[in-house]
DNA sequence: CGGATGGTTGAGGCCGCTCAATATGCGTGG
DNA sequence: CCACGCATATTGAGCGGCCTCAACCATCCG
């Protein structure tokens, strides 16, 4: 979800004694897990969340990472449907759940940020939909860069707090499809590698828009 | 979406000079396209609509089929992502946006049902999103037949008003491997196909279920 | 009956997976 | 500062599931 300046409303208003509390977690810790109750939402502060589902025999899809400023953890219903972890040390803002029940109701800016939150997951899954049915390794690699350079916003230089095997459970292949992709966009000099291995500097950001379908 | 019993409100209140009004569309018709402004959203009467979006090379990815019930075409932003199509002759029930927009803020019932069926089609999309993401071809397709058993309610015997190219594009597979997966599931005795192949009967529900992981 | 449309079946190829080995970064202790 | 160990990432070889391309079949209509 972009940090598209419809957010900060709410981070503000936590800031002074709003509905919000704080909470931190370690990188990997668990912020709850699938078939807990759904009390509270949240909205990331620092860091960034994965949240998943996972098939019994272990395969996970990550349905997407949780940077500062995005909200995640709403539920439909009383049970969590999916888990969700810190990928690195994070801070989040716990909203009760109630909050948001209340709130829809009446004309207040919380109902509102939480509406619009929902609407842009909703477009997020229909990009990633759409990535995962229908786009090539490749092709869902760039986008992946893409996306996290656009919401990042550092320009040429993406961090990338996730481990390969979480970026592989978000698009759909192995660590190893994303590893080769990744070395494969080096050597054609669209991206270039960082020997830490946790950031990617963009070369040619035509070409992967170019990828990107 | 599951016809769950949170939309009939809306679509009662629709009966009696309510913010919606009818349209009706013939088989293959556009509802709305990619790119167009969104004025409109809906909720299926009769019928079932495809909303999908398409990469550039013509390559097509349908996020979901709307059966009697569901409320579809809502966006974040003026434009359509989506585009729209009756699957057979459908006849639904159009809100405009701004009725939403003006209802978020009050306490009605028209809101908490958008509301509701924003939550849902999440909860939908995540779930797709496991499948296009990790599950294989069989798979893909048991998913696919028991969500459509589960919402039609028809028990045994499923209409698929839908062609295979539809599905194909929904499970993110080529009208081949759908074909050859159902003829599988057939030969194992988990369904039997009628002979005009537009609906499938369930055999075995529980193999399906095996299946669904 | 004939043509059109949609669905099924077959043969072969390719992309991404599996299994396995190697490399690299980083923390820890000598 | 280097040696070592561990976790993570990269690279390689071979395989397989799904795709591609193509032929065939069924159903529906005129």
């Amino acid at each position: 979800m972009p940090n598209d300046g419809l957010v900060p409303a709410v981070r503000h208003r936590q800031g002074e004694a709003g509905p919000g509390s704080r909470r931190r977690f370690a990188a990997d810790e668990e912020v709850y897990a699938e078939g807990d109750r759904a009390v509270h939402f949240y909205m990331v502060v620092s860091g960034a969340v994965r949240t998943y589902r996972l098939l019994s025999d272990g395969r996970r899809q990550i349905d997407g990472f949780h940077l500062p400023g995005d909200i995640f953890g709403l539920e439909a219903g009383e049970e969590r449907r999916t888990g969700a972890d810190a990928v690195t040390d994070t801070t989040v803002t716990a909203f009760r759940r109630s909050d948001r029940d209340a709130l829809t109701g009446d004309a207040g800016a919380l109902a509102r940020e939480v509406v619009a939150a929902m609407l842009r997951a909703l477009e997020r899954a229909q990009d990633h939909m759409l990535l995962l049915g229908r786009k090539s390794a490749k092709e869902r690699v760039a986008s992946f860069l893409l996306g996290l350079s656009r919401r990042a916003g550092t320009g040429g230089a993406i961090a990338l707090p996730m481990s390969r095997t979480d970026i592989a459970d978000h698009l759909g292949l192995t660590i190893e499809s994303v590893s080769r992709t990744l070395t494969q966009l080096e050597r054609e000099g669209v991206i270039a590698l960082p020997a830490h291995r946790r950031a990617v500097e963009v070369r040619d950001g035509a070409a992967l828009r170019r990828l990107d379908g």
